[in-house]
Formats: structure tokens, sequence, C-alpha cells
DNA sequence: CGTTGCCTTGACGCCGGTGTCAATGCCTAA
DNA sequence: TTAGGCATTGACACCGGCGTCAAGGCAACG
């Protein structure tokens, strides 16, 4: 399989294919006039990293699960490696959104003083609430 | 106040106030030098912008803010356009969390999947759970 | 032989806020 | 006068995943 078939197939672009082989995720093989030839598993491979990029991986965090599935296991997240990055994503995504949480109350708080004071002067709001 | 004394009292750098500059934030006049010079006033407006960039504002969502610090209110996010900003990002927040819960859940059902199977039998977990 | 279409490598652009370096100018104290 | 400290503008670097263009090689068909 050249790379425009696997591109296709994948849904991605020859650049970002490139890219992955680059940094080590995708593996492939050299024709007589140095074209890539993709094994068909790679496409497997590519899923992996596709899926994983969209749910917020960045690619380092992505090989132990391209490690896992070259070692011929089903699903590439059922290995030690994955699961210890799982943990730390789980962990991290944790933090954001108590991050997010605590913003979330400050802007409902400033969003209250300024509805309430300000607002009920100017009559900007329509859902004005506070009484003169 | 020239640029090194408030880079100092609002804790940033030369580079971050006149990049604010550049960007329309923090206003400055010029002595006969061709020195800056600012204003006390403007110490509250970079703080303000500091806060906010802080919480996770771009500079552009933070122009409201600091525009009706200079019409006299004695906080940004009094004024209706400050207030309309805080609703997007209050909404935007709100996405985010709701994606990194998503997210999550995601993240918790492919640990489970990943310790109840493989892990019983490598024994990798000493928190394993299931039996044999 | 020319065109078309695939492939190759290399390199710049983006986004946003800031660090950092360069080359140069002004001011002040010794 | 000179040194040192502050100021000026301009420009590159970073991060990360990829778009996109350039310049060229190879294959197949007319």
């Amino acid at each position: 399989m050249l790379i425009g078939e696997l591109a296709e197939k994948a849904g991605t672009s020859t650049r970002t294919l490139r890219y992955y082989e680059q940094h080590g995720l995708v593996h492939a093989g050299r024709d007589a006039n140095g074209y890539r030839q993709y094994e068909d598993a790679e496409l497997r491979v590519v899923y992996e990293i596709r899926s994983l990029l969209a749910a917020g991986f960045g690619l380092e965090d992505i090989k132990p699960f391209v490690a896992c599935l070259r070692a011929g296991n089903e699903s590439g997240h059922v290995c030690p490696d994955s699961v210890e990055v799982l943990r730390r994503k789980l962990a991290e995504v944790d933090g954001y959104i108590g991050q997010l949480t605590d913003l979330r109350q400050r802007l409902r708080a400033q969003l209250n003083e300024a509805v309430e004071e300000p607002l009920c002067q100017t009559m900007l709001s329509p859902t004005t609430i506070c009484q003169p």
C-alpha cells in the first residue's frame, strides 16, 4: 500500500503520515524507487493515533498505545505503559476540570455582580431581576 | 513612570508591556527622549490584563474590560461588552467542562477494561480486583 | 517525447504570549 | 571621557500538529 492510499483509507493526509513516521509512530518499508510501502496493519495503527489525538493526547503519549498494538494486542490500551498514560491523563483531565470549574464559579460571580448593580440603572439587560 | 518601573510594580516584563501596547491594551505617552511615560492608572490596567490572562482570556477578549476600566468604572467587568465576553467565556468553559467530562468517562472505561482483563494475568497492578 | 499523477525531501507558516538577543541611543556618576 | 544602566525597535525562538509550496524523481499512457 502506498502512502496516498493509506492516507485516503485513514481519512488523513500524506503529510500527516510522514509526520507520524518521523516521530516513530507509523512504520513503512521502501520500494525500490524509494516509495513508502505500508503493511495493512498500519491502517489500524493510524486509526489508533487519530482517535487518541482527537481525545487530546499528544503524539508522545500515544507511542505506548501503538507499541501495544504492535505487540499483538487487539486494543492499544491494555498494556501497562498505556495504562500508565491513561492514569496520568485521567489525573490531568481531573485537574483541568477542577480549574475550569473554579473559573466557572468566578465567571458566574462576576456576571452576577455585573448584572445586579449597574444594569439595573442602564436597563441594558432584558433579564434584569433586581428592584431599584 | 518608566517602563521598567511599571514592569516591576506589575510583576511582569518590559517586553510584555510593549506587547500589550502594540495591541492597544496599555497606553503610554512619550518623553522627549522617546521613552514611554506611564500614568499611575496604567498599573491597574496591567493588573486587570494579567488577571484575565491567567483566567484563560485572550488579549482580544480583554480589550472591553480595559475599556471599561478607562471609562471610570472601578472594576472592568461591569460594562455590557465585558458582560458579553463573560457570557461567551462561560459558555465556552461549560463546553470544555462537558468535553473533558466525557473524555474522563472514556478514560475511566478504558482503564477499567485494561485493569479487569489482562492485568489479572500479568499481575502488574496491586489493585487488581477480578478473580481469575 | 510530453503530460499527468503519484511519490520524495525540505522548509516555511500558523497561533499567542513571552523570552531573549541584537544594535543602538540617552542619562548619570566617577 | 567612559562605563554602566535604562530605554528604543526589530526579529527570531518556542510549542505541536499539520497545511502548503518548492523542486525534483519515477511510472504509465498517449
